[in-house]
DNA sequence: AATTCGGGGTT
DNA sequence: AACCCAGAATT
């Protein structure tokens, strides 16, 4: 089945550009956080413009954070970008500027977790460790346990992937990625294209007759239209695109406006960006940091 | 273990 | 309108 894996992944992976084994470790790191929760395709554009500005840790970390949120743009989860910049300090105060292929280290940079650290120390460095991401735990869910859709996520899923790894680096790290990309493009969450999939044959779930036997999903995610998110965000956009800083209350009403009407939640929204240090507020006015 | 955090594309 | 997305930090 890996064998399977790896050659469907040669034929037809995706032509993405954090894959070219040219692409700097800092580069790759870069991607990692863009796609924490975000598709491909979104974040393509935005990756190209951030590497070309800041093509080294340094080169981003002697700029202002508050560039990095610009730069970041609509990609969603603005703190992510925040975090990257300070993940680039600690990589050129702590690293002498290179990016540490040590999972441990990996994990104590500012907002690598699980998944990224592994997925830098083996695309970027091919070290040998399982990499886990959401793709990665609904093919195994369905493939090895017959199962419809992964339940949470678990440490266990880390060994099952570990499992089916060969022994040589590289085709350790040629299956990671080919169980991350079939997950993105044949094994998906709503219509699994099995008539394109490599592993259909060993496939326990497809074996099983397609049973419906998805485990407990997450709890469902709160809609976004009238949400304190959607008020953040309307200050965060307000922000990006001013040159300096602007008045609290015009910061309050780009909050307010198209909100739900709930009096409080400007102010919540504004508060909550103060406190994870998206917005500083000086002398009557806000920008960022 | 449960919450919070964006925003856009797909069904 | 619900679902889904190369997760991580916080509580």
């Amino acid at each position: 089945m890996t064998r399977a894996l790896i050659e469907w992944y040669a034929r037809a992976a995706r032509d993405l550009p954090w894959r070219d084994p040219e692409t700097t470790p800092w580069a790759v790191l870069v991607s990692e956080f863009m796609l924490q929760q975000t598709q491909v395709d979104r974040v393509l554009p935005r990756w190209a413009a951030w590497v070309e500005r800041w093509p080294t840790p340094s080169a981003l970390a002697i700029d202002e954070p508050g560039e990095a949120v610009r730069v970041w743009d609509r990609l969603g989860y603005p703190r992510r970008a925040l975090w990257l910049h300070r993940a680039a300090v600690e990589i050129a105060d702590r690293h002498g500027d290179r990016v540490p292929a040590d999972i441990d280290e990996l994990l104590a940079l500012t907002g690598i977790g699980p998944y990224t650290a592994r997925a830098v120390a083996v695309f970027a460095f091919g070290e040998r460790h399982p990499v886990v991401d959401t793709n990665t735990r609904r093919v195994l869910a369905r493939a090895v346990h017959g199962r419809a859709a992964a339940g949470m996520p678990a440490a266990a899923d880390l060994d099952d992937m570990a499992a089916l790894l060969p022994e040589d680096r590289a085709g350790a790290a040629a299956v990671n990625a080919a169980a991350m990309e079939l997950g993105a493009v044949v094994c998906t969450a709503r219509a699994p294209r099995c008539g394109e999939c490599p592993i259909a044959r060993w496939c326990e779930w497809r074996g099983a007759g397609y049973p419906d036997n998805a485990p407990a999903k997450r709890p469902r995610q709160a809609r976004f239209a009238g949400s304190d998110r959607q008020a953040r965000g309307r200050i965060m956009a307000l922000l990006r695109r001013s040159e300096g800083a602007v008045a609290v209350e015009r910061a309050l009403e780009a909050a307010a406006d198209g909100g739900v009407g709930d009096p409080e939640q400007p102010r919540r929204a504004y508060d909550s960006l103060v406190a994870d240090g998206l917005l500083v507020e000086r002398e009557g006015s806000a920008r960022l940091p």
